[in-house]
DNA sequence: TTCCTTAATGCTGGCATCGTCATAAGATTG
DNA sequence: CAATCTTATGACGATGCCAGCATTAAGGAA
């Protein structure tokens, strides 16, 4: 049933994807975006929620909105940010759903042996 | 519809979420499970179609297997590489759906303005 | 204007990872 | 056994990124 190949992204695609994926491979960078999908907040807030530096948290942010995954507009003096899509959600689930099938799947091993 | 928040993943789970995402954020272990994902492969196959040293293939698809993302099989002094699951294909092919989204959208902003 | 608050950025040291060379480990053949 | 072929690994230079300090830029209040 497998069509035997879809076929071979061009480097430039695979170039996209790793630079992407890059992005998801910061701890730092994957917890503010869970506190800003509970919601919109500023930076101060974000301080706060993770003990980070102001210009640390800053740099993250900057590096997801270029990629679209928050956004920000100006409240005052404040940046208030907020997550933009649902894609990094999806993405996790789809990991962690994974990482529990293989867990499941070694027990079985341990229990057959 | 948005339920206002999943929970926030534990910090162990988030670190798990970035080391598996920073195993995909090297375009060359991309690459060569792209390649494998044509079919079972050798190493020799891999210098072929790639034109990384033995060196560096060998040391990416062990990072590969540990993570479960590939397998192998000796076939007398050769090992018989493979693909071990559709998550990676699926990973991306989200991103490239996102990716197409967001480029859609910046199109359509471009005609109105 | 000046002062204060908040966020973004230049610069730097430190650390991790990549990629290569040389070598070791494992398997097969004679 | 030795010789050879294929893959894995130790060591190392080069590169890139993180994380913090200090500074700058931008807005608002007096």
């Amino acid at each position: 049933m497998t069509p035997m190949s879809g076929d071979m992204p061009s480097p430039q695609l695979l170039e996209e994807f790793s630079q992407f994926f890059r992005l998801l491979s910061e701890p730092a960078r994957l917890q503010l975006i869970c506190h800003l999908k509970q919601g919109p907040m500023d930076v101060a807030a974000l301080i706060e929620a993770t003990g980070f530096s102001q210009s640390h948290i800053s740099r993250q942010l900057g590096q997801l909105q270029r990629a679209g995954l928050v956004s920000c507009e100006r409240d005052g003096v404040r940046m208030i940010y907020q997550a933009q899509d649902e894609l990094v959600s999806d993405l996790c689930n789809l990991v962690q759903k994974r990482m529990k099938q293989r867990l499941e799947a070694q027990l079985e091993q341990l229990q057959i042996a």
